[in-house]
DNA sequence: CGTGTAATTGAGTAGGGTCAACGTGAGTGG
DNA sequence: CCACTCACGTTGACCCTACTCAATTACACG
């Protein structure tokens, strides 16, 4: 069981992988950086997921870096202790193998993303699914409240802290969301959709 | 068990997930659509790999399309089944996690190249895998034979086939490869290392 | 030798990245 | 309580990579 605040990282990219961990409360990313720095965010993790688990299915260091977003209690899991698990109670293991899978589909789909769609799109379902996991409804509308979150959304979505920001600018302007100082408030959800989507249901008759 | 040739379909994404499969021989691709005809290939099958399997961990349809690339025989196993031996064989369990795992590390790792790798990289990567899983020696190099290959490597690196090919042609110039008709020989492995690693070990000294 | 599919190559263009200057809002200390 | 400061965010100008569209060439097969 332990401590973190914000910007402290929990582990590195390649060290060696000792514990699968639980996030009990507050707020995480998972990224992976270059030699040059730039860096890209592969989950956000929230209160009750687990993470950093690699060292129970196969991987001798973890493939990611963790840091912590705000304060965060972690309780960790000797990976020896994790695989003991997984080999005595099958409901365990399924359970395991459900959310791998699920995290593989999920992967798979932002990998189909990157590659066909263009950015404004990409940031409009980055938007749409960080408004599921960590939205909150106001008066307004659903509200997203996350550190940098230019630069986040930025490492989320496959595109630079300029064009989303731009991007939320012209959203703005035309009322589609709110872009405030750490802060994303999306008013009209349907139409984010709709960017998001827009399946051009082409007049081939 | 069941034969199919090149071309054939053998689910399509959104079909409901009955069965896991296992290649016995032969050689396939998993891919995604997009309304408008562009693919994304997520994976390449060979002779001996389990795929189609995501109605075994929690997917009630098919999460992608398979298409056979030449004469593939295939075997099926009713998901119910797999559950069953998931359940019951702590072994079984467990090698489906680590299959999950890397294949999980694998799709983030594309996520991070598809995100901040250029082109000219992301396929000299995507080459070096190639030669790794279905590369085989010959006195000119390592050969890679791929049916279409120039668009096949297109759906796999996240460009298009006017860039592989030209990107393709360029080396073959510099003699790092030979460019084939649904072939590519690798002469000079190391110097595709470099373009896909280069780390620029910048002089901070 | 003809035909169809695969691949090459050119010209033109634009999406989005880079670089840099400038605003702005939230804490902090006097 | 106000001003200062720093991190966060916005915006503009420029440019380059890689895409689009299209014409042409090469190869393998019957």
């Amino acid at each position: 069981m332990q401590q973190f605040g914000p910007g402290e990282f929990l582990f590195f990219e390649n060290d060696v992988a000792t514990d699968a961990h639980f996030l009990l409360s507050g707020q995480l990313k998972i990224v992976r950086e270059t030699e040059d720095g730039q860096e890209v965010i592969l989950r956000l993790i929230r209160a009750g997921e687990m993470f950093g688990g690699a060292g129970g299915w196969g991987a001798a260091t973890y493939p990611a870096t963790a840091v912590a977003l705000d304060q965060a209690r972690v309780f960790r899991l000797p990976v020896q202790e994790f695989a003991r698990l997984a080999g005595h109670y099958p409901q365990f293991a399924l359970a395991v193998i459900e959310e791998l899978g699920l995290r593989l589909r999920e992967a798979e789909s932002r990998i189909r993303e990157l590659q066909v769609e263009r950015v404004e799109r990409r940031i409009a379902r980055t938007l749409l699914r960080l408004a599921n996991k960590i939205g909150h409804k106001t008066d307004r509308g659903i509200q997203i409240d996350l550190p940098q979150s230019r630069q986040h959304l930025a490492e989320l979505s496959g595109a630079t802290l300029s064009t989303v920001s731009r991007v939320l600018s012209e959203w703005d302007r035309q009322g589609l969301i709110l872009a405030g100082r750490e802060r994303v408030t999306i008013v009209r959800p349907h139409e984010l959709v709709v960017i998001a989507e827009d399946t051009v249901e082409s007049d081939l008759g």
